[in-house]
DNA sequence: GAGATCGTTCACAAGTCTTTCACCGCGTTT
DNA sequence: AAACGCGGTGAAAGACTTGTGAACGATCTC
């Protein structure tokens, strides 16, 4: 691995790398191609990585002003966002909703219940490039 | 009334941690969902931990008005909340019930354990310190 | 200028939250 | 014992919030 650039921040979270400065995002060391919208809303979710981002505040966050009523582009970019996040890193769930309140960046296995004793004859060693 | 402002604010009792300026709820370090009423109820509970709260104050807190006549809000949301933290911390009781003054917090084990099966006669007035 | 990409908005589907009702068991009062 | 008040619990209805696919322009590239 080369040494860091200009990174004066780098974010990790689970198998998820992020280095705002250079707009880089590698999900278990593949890079992650995402929109500028898209990579300014993960950025502003994973800072806050365990807390709660309200709405209101990942809106001025990302597209910087207030958040109007009936605005929808936070859920559709979430949803953008969940979509990439999923097929870079099945079996996890990263982005949580909490109604309400906003939404909580967090890497979390899918199946929060199952010890790994299940003999699940999965086989997620093949992963077939998307 | 207004919104705290405080988001310094932590409140600790047993496993659980909250953070009423995020919305956030930490059980032995896991998130737990709540909704917003469940959140704020949870809150004033936690904010008089140890001592007894009335329904009619529990009701000006979360639902901010005076409590009516036959109104069984408050019963069915601490009832939804117990069954969350039941099984997010289970072995542990937080909400007491006080017939005719009102609600308690606090984090108690379910049953002593005692290696005997004996249905001893416990007396539920010793508030074993958290 | 055709095609691709991106961001916004719309419309409908799906899911969640809150309130209210019904019924139960428990302990107390009559 | 029967009636009552009180809280526990499950369910239903309606309001509200979020998820999701698609359309529409704008921008950029070739």
């Amino acid at each position: 691995m080369e040494a860091a650039r200009n990174d004066d921040e780098l974010l990790h979270a689970g198998e998820l790398e992020i280095r705002p400065g250079d707009g880089l995002v590698l999900a278990a060391g593949r890079a992650v191609t995402l929109s500028v919208r898209e990579f300014q809303l993960l950025c502003a979710l994973v800072r806050r990585q365990g807390g709660i981002v309200a709405r209101h505040d990942l809106y001025r966050a990302v597209w910087g002003g207030e958040l109007r009523d009936g605005d929808r582009s936070i859920d559709v970019y979430v949803h953008k966002l969940r979509v990439k996040l999923d097929s870079a890193l099945p079996g996890w769930h990263h982005i949580h909703t909490h109604v309400g309140f906003g939404y909580r960046f967090s890497p979390e296995p899918s199946h929060p219940f199952h010890t790994n004793a299940t003999p699940t004859q999965q086989d997620p060693g093949t992963t077939p490039a998307a």
